[in-house]
DNA sequence: ATTATCGTTTAGTGTGTAGTATATACTACA
DNA sequence: TGTAGTATATACTACACACTAAACGATAAT
């Protein structure tokens, strides 16, 4: 599934429970023309910008990390967290590149119980 | 310090002990015009491109992360481990963003040591 | 029937990024 | 004094990104 096909599909299952979600109704409340939704839908154009796709997950109940990483794109905000301490964040990063998902949620519930 | 004057600190310091560190040869082993390094030393154009911002850092002995980051950017590798599990990574950093540097080294050595 | 709404088509704009190429000017030294 | 090495100035290129605007044809509502 890429990026275009999962807003089609999640815009059309919106709207079958709320007409509000057609593809004009919902171009205007994320700010942006028809036809260019329209493309995007259909793959025609590649991604909009972060800020346009973070407007869509949220309109369209869809986590916006996801959405961008499916744009090739990553969070401007996480992109200033590792910029502000790249030693730090590189080598981390780095060292859980192939580490498994459960031993990262791991370290994500120590650091949440406050480890230090 | 930003980066056009590290680049150029770090080459003149270079250059104090090896004579192929002038902006001409420097520019020459990195594949770029030396009129090209000139401008970026001395902040006339933003900093580079990631490939040769990695080839300054190696020919210099300066830490790539850190280079990237002062240039605005973030290794395209790490982008990769974060686009490839966009949820996961972007919780542990957002987890991560405010925490203490030792708290994160922790974790690295945590991970380092092969706890899963 | 007509007007409203729908998705799509066609054509084009402005801005940023990442450089190249060539010419000029300074400085030391042999 | 000329020439080798150094830095700087000026001008330009090529391409990707992130969209806008207007009109078109089909379908659905009033």
């Amino acid at each position: 599934m890429n990026f275009g096909k999962l807003i089609r599909k999640s815009r059309l299952q919106a709207q079958s429970g709320d007409k509000n979600y057609s593809l004009r109704k919902t171009a205007a409340r994320i700010g942006i023309q028809p036809s260019y939704l329209s493309k995007i839908e259909r793959g025609e154009l590649p991604p909009p910008g972060e800020e346009v796709i973070c407007k869509l997950a949220k309109d369209l109940g869809l986590d916006t990390d996801v959405m961008l990483a499916m744009a090739g794109k990553v969070s401007s905000e996480l992109l200033e967290v590792i910029r502000s301490r790249p030693e730090l964040f590189a080598t981390l990063l780095r060292e859980l590149k192939s580490a498994p998902d459960h031993a990262v949620l791991k370290l994500v519930r120590e650091v949440r119980d406050g480890e230090w």
